[in-house]
DNA sequence: AGGTATTCACATGAAACTATTCTCTGAGTTAGG
DNA sequence: TAACTCAGAGAATAGTTTCATGTGAATACCTGT
């Protein structure tokens, strides 16, 4: 019999948290420090919208957890406040185009906005002009500035192109009463270096760039937050400083940072402890890892299962190899193929062609579970030279699942 | 020896196809008056 | 006669195939010494 009295006791002392949706990721802070500087640019830039003037079209770059969707949305929420006090008519809407369901299409971003706007359209099955036309129409309905708020958005753009940002911008020659800005978000710098020079130079009319924090910032970030959502004295000395480290180093994230902190907290609660030291931040930075790998391994098509079990196969054979002979052997796109193959006609699949297997294989990179050079052998061709990223015992793990999934041995 | 041309084994791109999901429409059916 | 049902048409999407083109350097092949 398991000791749940332990387990519930020490839940309901709750050792170290004080305040735990703090340092959650979906907590919007009051202050937003060390951005002063950006959230005044911004805030000047749109501020025209209260005078019921188009403000300029922005675009804010920043690598992810620098802090932009925070300020952004701060900004908002103050403008929309002030715009309610003195009776504009302003309407600012976000729409994060990461979000699977939410935005990835034309279309479904029109029915995002829609939907924001308070009106229902059909998830699939109209023709899109139908809908853009429904979009203009309630929007056109009075006199108003409508501030749209594209975050990610060049995740909209490598999936459908520039056109729709075009089409956006032009619409203000389309509106009678209504006028539009937009306001780009993108965590990718070279974003605007290779779409559409027209589109760019309207979409950019203004930009902002967040840096990343530095880890003095990150510290800085750390300890208020701390203050509010740990208990008194749960925190060891150099700790934060190692949080803030990690995260310096992984350009400067400041939600990963948290998050480290948090999941460092839970560990060290869940073993009962009362305080976090130095080695929950390992502990924490390996379970989050694990647990972002295991996720996409069990989530993962069928497909995707079968790539992965091939890859992982082999990489065992390699490393056995290496232990025989000691040489030095990677494998290639055609081995991965090859097996995959085999394995197919062991569980009775159709198999993909090559070309597909191609994309699956990029599309793991993309993921973090393996890594792969395209690699040119001369005389016997280019191809990528691909090894697994998962080390040690989580790629037992990772086997298991697979094998069980598939149903191969 | 030194320079060029080939050639391999895929990478990378673009377009077209397929299965599925969803709406809309209008004909046919039903139930109630 | 209004309300309901249900099949078919049309649209969008994700996942894939088909066809086409690109590519870096080891090697084969020359060339002139």
């Amino acid at each position: 019999m398991a000791d749940l009295n332990g387990i519930f006791d020490s839940a309901v002392r709750n050792s170290i948290f004080q305040n735990k949706e703090i340092i959650q990721s979906n907590y919007i802070p009051e202050a937003i420090p060390h951005r002063d500087k950006q959230i005044e640019q911004i805030a000047s830039i749109m501020a025209p919208v209260l005078r019921g003037e188009k403000c300029s079209n922005l675009f804010i770059y920043g690598k992810t957890g620098t802090g932009k969707t925070l300020s952004i949305q701060h900004i908002s929420t103050e403008l929309k406040k002030k715009a309610k006090e003195i009776g504009a008519d302003v309407r600012i809407e976000y729409i994060n185009c990461k979000l699977k369901k939410v935005a990835d299409t034309e279309y479904r971003i029109l029915a995002a906005l829609i939907e924001l706007l308070g009106e229902q359209v059909a998830e699939t099955g109209l023709p899109t002009v139908q809908v853009y036309n429904k979009f203009l129409n309630l929007i056109d309905t009075k006199k108003q500035i409508v501030v749209i708020i594209f975050d990610e958005i060049d995740q909209v753009v490598q999936k459908i192109g520039t056109d729709f940002i075009y089409s956006l911008i032009r619409l203000n020659s389309e509106l009678s009463k209504a006028q539009i800005s937009l306001i780009g978000i993108s965590n990718d710098v070279t974003f605007l270096d290779d779409i559409d020079p027209r589109v760019k130079s309207s979409l950019s009319e203004e930009e902002i760039v967040f840096p990343p924090y530095n880890a003095l910032q990150l510290q800085d970030i750390l300890n208020t937050r701390t203050k509010m959502a740990f208990k008194k004295e749960s925190i060891e000395k150099g700790v934060i400083e190692k949080c803030a480290a990690f995260a310096a180093r992984e350009h400067g994230d400041a939600r990963r940072a948290l998050d480290l902190l948090r999941v460092a907290g839970e560990l060290a609660e869940r073993e009962g402890k009362t305080k976090v030291d130095l080695s929950y931040i390992d502990k924490a930075n390996q379970k989050i890892e694990r647990d972002k790998i295991l996720d996409i391994v069990e989530t993962g098509t069928r497909q995707f299962q079968l790539i992965l079990h091939s890859i992982v196969q082999l990489t065992k054979r390699v490393e056995k190899e290496k232990v025989k002979n000691k040489e030095i052997d990677r494998f290639y796109t055609g081995d991965v193929y090859n097996l995959y193959q085999e394995v197919c006609k062991e569980t009775r699949t159709e198999p993909l062609t090559q070309r597909r297997v191609s994309d699956i294989i990029s599309e793991l990179d993309m993921l973090g579970l393996i890594r792969f050079d395209v690699i040119s052998k001369g005389r016997h061709g280019r191809t990528r030279e691909i090894a697994l990223v998962i080390s040690g015992n989580l790629i037992d793990k990772v086997e298991k699942i697979l094998k069980d999934s598939l149903g191969v041995d």
